[in-house]
RNA sequence: GCGGAUGUGGCGGAAUUGGCAGACGUGCUGGAUUUAGGUUCCAGUGGGCGACCGUGCAGGUUCAAGUCCUGUCAUCCGCACCA
């Protein structure tokens, strides 16, 4: 029967009854963990994206079954989050029942696919089972000092009264009822994720992840070299620190700037300039950040009416405050040297400040100011005619020999806020006692339970405040009366440790064995969207070292190897959405074509990390290719009792050359997720058999059969339903994913590319040999006669062969 | 503004990483099978009658460049006052 629909369930059903995905952990020693980034449970069916990324992944994963490894490939849902808040809002629908049933659907979508999930492992960030291990990772890194708390500003809408994701600020105003958005400063929990700033960058090298990737991570994380310096307030006590990369031009600090957040600004602002100073730390704190940090905007400040001294000159240099200064990165505080920054100049200019030259550049002429490059220092006093880069470290020194300055590096990076003021999440697994304060559950009493009878509509406080039943409890150390946090953790927390649980699901007594996740990670192959490279990768590098610190695991990286698969677009090639009415859904193609049709033509279709529009032009090529294997395998079992040889002769040359090369490109190209190519591989080879089908009339059959059985093997991770029911028309036992993966021999591959060749060409002519120090050579051209190229081939190890269109074009030696 | 990526037939996309560009597939043209349509099979298909010319554009390195170098344009994506 040809392929189908039914054809799928048919096997689906098969591979279930007898387990053949199950991972079996007595194999750990051949372990590789494939696993894709786990979905959201929306309520809607799986899209092309969903397909796009299992469906092919699963194929990378069936090879490497069909190689030996034992595979484990287990799937679940990332399923606390706001849309099921917020549709609860709209709907009265309670999140968790919403929830449980979408994720009911998904798993009955991704089971049709026919994916190798090992379902026995599946987990769900919103049950008991999970969140109380979510909890106690909190409560490791409460204990080891990198969760703690500190007053942090929340986007506001003082008209629904709630706290605003940062998503759901449009251009400054609420996105539900356009109110202008302000800030709100709450007390926060925060994983101190830049304790490990330096290796997060450094280990960058370690891991095979996209270049584009690791920048942006490096990027996020924005180590900068420089020194920090000392700067005492003119007549007051106070003094403060700013941190800066051009140490070299200390000499032209004309005035200072502190961000308007900054605490110390009230403390020196004299009276006069009080009004002023408060009118604009107000206006400030109307500003989102996206307007605050908009490069366009003109620079605006203040003068404090304090003075500065210099560390060096003695000089006074007035302090300003500006929200071009950021309270949130370095010190908060900055010197202003206007003469070599552009910021500062263009500030200086407005508000008629000094600007005073200290560098040169070296070719003599100067530079126009400001010269932001580097040069030879000017009116630096001791310093003049060094250059900016021994400036940097000398000028450091002289202040270190003071104690008023050293050097330092600096990182963009962010403590990462967990505290979410919202109901569908985890609880955080703390209380406050009015004895004995901040105090964290138990281990043993975990899970704090999430009450499922909260009323969340939005009021101003976090919906959890709202249950008298929740908040109120007593305090674990003295058992008096105390009330829980009320907030939830951000869901990245969830996803950051996924993962690991996957490994150890089962486990009621631990988050994991930590022993047996030491052998079943790290994970080899982690396949998912680019959209997160900041964020969730960079938390779950994060979170794995912590908990290596912790000695819970002790490997240094999860993810050994990331692939981010590319977008489908609309058939318009715009991003597919409802509203542009340009969706493609899977489910048609399913039921039209089978599932096996469609993920090939997922695979064919684009290359995939690039994605691309969709056409349908292309799923007919593939049904026609398909139609195609299942003829040849028709006309196999006609012919398999005719007369044969058995011998290898000329005729065969051709098909089993095809043969070596679409083994090689198919296994090469599937490693690589380059699917598109080496599903090519596989139609070079079926039209090679055609070819040979239709023109050798006494075949080899067992050369027919075995190429048919090897093009059947290639071609079935990405129609693993169609080959098994080929598999089955052929006789051969259940199940085709039991069987090994084609070999190829690379040294036949060579024999037989220049075997064709001399065939072909009659004599081997026009090599190119290139000589070993290839460096200054003179390539040479040599034509050699075929004694010749015995002797060369003769004790070599063959690198590569060129051949085209049948001529041997070069042969290279390793 | 800074950083990164990409640019190849009518179209989707290849090119063993410096080796006769355009694999594979669509589409198109012609032929065969079929009562006919569809299906299927075979052949042709970058441009030019031609020698030759062709990988966004202009230079360069090399026996050999889509691939490496310099400049330039376009599109896309990150970051965006980071001191």
């Amino acid at each position: 029967m040809p392929y189908s629909a039914d054809i799928d369930r048919k096997w689906q059903k098969k591979w279930a009854d007898t387990g053949i995905y199950k991972f079996n952990p007595a194999n750990i020693d051949k372990k590789l963990y494939c696993l894709e980034m786990f979905s959201y449970p929306s309520g809607a069916n799986l899209h092309v994206g969903h397909w796009y990324n299992y469906g092919l992944t699963d194929s990378w994963a069936r090879m490497k079954k069909m190689q030996g490894f034992e595979v484990f490939h287990p799937m679940g849902f990332d399923a606390f989050g706001l849309p099921a808040e917020n549709y609860a809002i709209k709907t009265g629908i309670h999140p968790q029942d919403s929830t449980l049933k979408n994720i009911e659907t998904m798993e009955g979508q991704l089971k049709e696919m026919g994916a190798t999930f090992d379902w026995d492992h599946e987990i769900k960030t919103c049950t008991p089972d999970y969140y109380k291990w979510t909890q106690w990772l909190f409560l490791q890194l409460y204990k080891s000092g990198l969760a703690y708390r500190k007053k942090a500003p929340v986007n506001w809408c003082p008209k629904c009264n709630t706290v605003l994701a940062n998503e759901q600020v449009i251009d400054g105003a609420c996105e539900r009822c356009d109110a202008e958005v302000t800030k709100r400063n709450l007390t926060q929990w925060f994983f101190k994720i830049t304790a490990y700033a330096q290796e997060l960058l450094d280990k960058l090298d370690t891991i095979d992840w996209p270049e584009k990737t690791k920048k942006i991570q490096t990027n996020w994380i924005g180590r900068s070299e420089g020194a920090e310096i000392g700067f005492k307030v003119a007549d007051q006590d106070a003094q403060f620190k700013v941190f800066t990369t051009r140490a070299d031009t200390l000499y032209g600090v004309t005035y200072v700037v502190l961000a308007p957040e900054n605490p110390l600004v009230g403390e020196i602002t004299s009276a006069e300039n009080k009004a002023a100073v408060e009118n604009y730390i107000r206006e400030t704190q109307k500003q989102t950040e996206i307007e605050r940090l908009s490069t366009v905007k003109e620079k605006t400040g203040v003068f404090t009416g304090s003075y500065a001294i210099h560390p060096i000159t003695g000089e006074k240099v007035p302090i300003w405050i500006a929200d071009y200064v950021l309270a949130t990165y370095g010190t908060g505080c900055v010197m202003a040297v206007p003469s070599h920054d552009e910021r500062d100049y263009t500030f200086a200019k407005k508000y008629n400040l000094t600007i005073k030259r200290v560098i040169k550049s070296a070719d003599g002429t100067g530079g126009e100011l400001p010269f932001c490059g580097y040069g030879v220092l000017v009116n630096s006093a001791e310093f003049d005619g060094i250059s900016s880069s021994d400036a940097k470290l000398a000028i450091v020194k002289k202040l270190e020999a003071d104690a008023k300055g050293s050097l330092k590096i600096n990182y963009r990076l962010r403590d990462w806020l967990v505290s979410r003021q919202r109901y569908w999440g985890t609880p955080i697994p703390i209380v406050y006692c009015d004895h004995c304060g901040e105090v964290a559950i138990p281990e043993k009493d975990l899970p704090v339970l999430l009450p499922y009878d909260v009323a969340f509509t939005p009021d101003g406080e976090s919906p959890l405040k709202k249950s008298d039943k929740f908040m109120n409890t007593v305090c674990p150390t003295c058992g008096g009366p105390a009330t829980r946090d009320p907030d939830t953790l951000d869901t990245f927390v969830c996803s950051s440790w996924y993962y690991l649980r996957y490994a150890d699901s089962h486990n009621s007594d631990k988050a994991f064995d930590t022993q047996w996740i030491n052998k079943l990670l790290p994970v080899d192959k982690y396949v998912g969207g680019a959209e997160h490279a900041a964020m969730h990768l960079l938390y779950a590098r994060f979170i794995t070292k912590a908990l290596r610190d912790l000695g819970h695991l002790n490997f240094d990286e999860p993810f050994l190897s990331l692939v981010h698969q590319g977008t489908i677009l609309g058939p318009d090639g715009n991003r597919m959405s409802k509203s542009k009415g340009n969706t493609i859904s899977p489910d048609e193609y399913v039921r039209k074509y089978g599932s096996d049709i469609f993920r090939m033509y997922l695979g064919f279709g684009f290359n995939y990390v690039d994605g691309g529009p969709w056409s349908d032009d292309s799923i007919k090529a593939i049904c026609r290719f398909a139609g195609r294997v299942e003829r040849l395998v028709d006309s196999l079992i006609e012919q398999r009792s005719n007369r044969a040889r058995t011998d290898i002769n000329n005729d065969d040359k051709d098909l089993n050359y095809v043969r070596h090369m679409a083994i090689k490109g198919a296994t090469q190209d599937t490693e690589r997720f380059q699917f598109n190519t080496a599903i090519s591989r596989c139609m070079e080879l079926v039209n090679a058999l055609f070819k040979y089908d239709a023109e050798v009339k006494v075949k080899n059959l067992k050369l027919f059969e075995q190429t048919i059985i090897d093009l059947i093997k290639l071609v079935s991770p990405f129609a693993p339903h169609f080959t098994e029911e080929l598999w089955e028309q052929l006789g051969f036992e259940y199940s085709i994913f039991n069987q090994s993966w084609p070999e190829f021999d690379e040294k036949a591959l060579v024999r037989d590319t220049i075997e064709i060749a001399v065939q072909i060409n009659g004599t081997l002519r026009g090599i190119i040999e290139i000589s070993a120090n290839a460096e200054n050579s003179e390539a040479e051209a040599i034509a050699l006669s075929d004694e010749k190229i015995k002797q060369f081939l003769e004790g070599k190890e063959i690198k590569k062969v060129i051949v085209v269109k049948g001529r041997l074009v070069n042969i290279v030696a390793k």
